[in-house]
DNA sequence: GCCGGAATGTTATAGCATTACATTGCCGTG
DNA sequence: CACGGCAATGTAATGCTATAACATTCCGGC
């Protein structure tokens, strides 16, 4: 709370809820935790992801339609974020690399595309889960 | 038709529509235009997706819900592939990169993640709608 | 106080995907 | 040929994900 004072109340009830979870959760998911403050429609949830994710705080793994709080909130400057989403245990680790990023900008120079967004995700086992 | 001939019925019925289909399309797209060839539930396009897209015939575009036929089915060997949607027109580009693979592989062999599955989509325009 | 924009609340609906179960067709074995 | 096993198919029902449309409230600037 204190952290994000610049939230809307709806805004830092959904971002406290992802930052307390240990894996991804569905906008459903975080609905049926927010019951007791209040929240009632999935919209509610939605529009509060929207501005979370706006404003870099929030990311949504595509792949499993999920959400998850940023990892490393002040630090983003990269533009690109990979996750590493673990099938079973459900960890997700957030990272970026340089030289990706410079090869998929390349590409898009070539071609002449104007990226928008990227999403890249990869799924699997992390370590603990594959021993 | 004649391409495809280890394909059962619905197979080729679906990969048929996605390789006539000038953009992604969804499930329930492709349900609705093979109506008048008997198809009635969405499970029977499903189950169609599942084998072609384990027979690498055709992609998932996990950032739009949609599915594409592969646009190069003969030289898959690289195994990470990378998608660029124009989120104006709906024209998708396939393409791979050995150095994004290996920079992927090897964030991965360092935090011993074992990869199953990857996906890489850029979404944006392509050059003639970003004129 | 008044206005305008942003956020909120509520209901309904649209769109995507799977579960469960019954049925059919095909192929190899006896 | 009869039978058993297995993959594919058909059908209905259900569950999950996301947005449309509209009314209301909140809050800062003038
Ligand atoms: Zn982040
Ligand atoms: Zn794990
Ligand atoms: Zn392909
Ligand atoms: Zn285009």
């Amino acid at each position: 709370m204190s952290a994000h004072t610049d939230l809307t109340r709806n805004q830092s009830l959904v971002l406290d809820r992802l930052e307390k979870a240990e894996t991804p959760m569905s906008a459903y998911a975080i609905l049926d935790q927010l019951r007791d403050d209040g929240l009632r429609a999935p919209l509610q949830i939605y529009r509060a992801l929207d501005k979370l994710l706006d404003m870099g705080l929030a990311h949504r793994l595509e792949s499993i339609n999920a959400f998850v709080a940023c990892a490393h909130p002040h630090c983003h400057a990269s533009g690109l974020i990979a996750f590493a989403i673990c099938e079973k245990c459900g960890q997700v680790s957030e990272f970026s690399d340089e030289i990706v990023r410079d090869r998929l900008a390349g590409w898009a120079d070539r071609e002449g595309f104007v990226v928008n967004r990227t999403t890249m995700e990869i799924r699997g086992n992390c370590r603990a889960c594959a021993a």
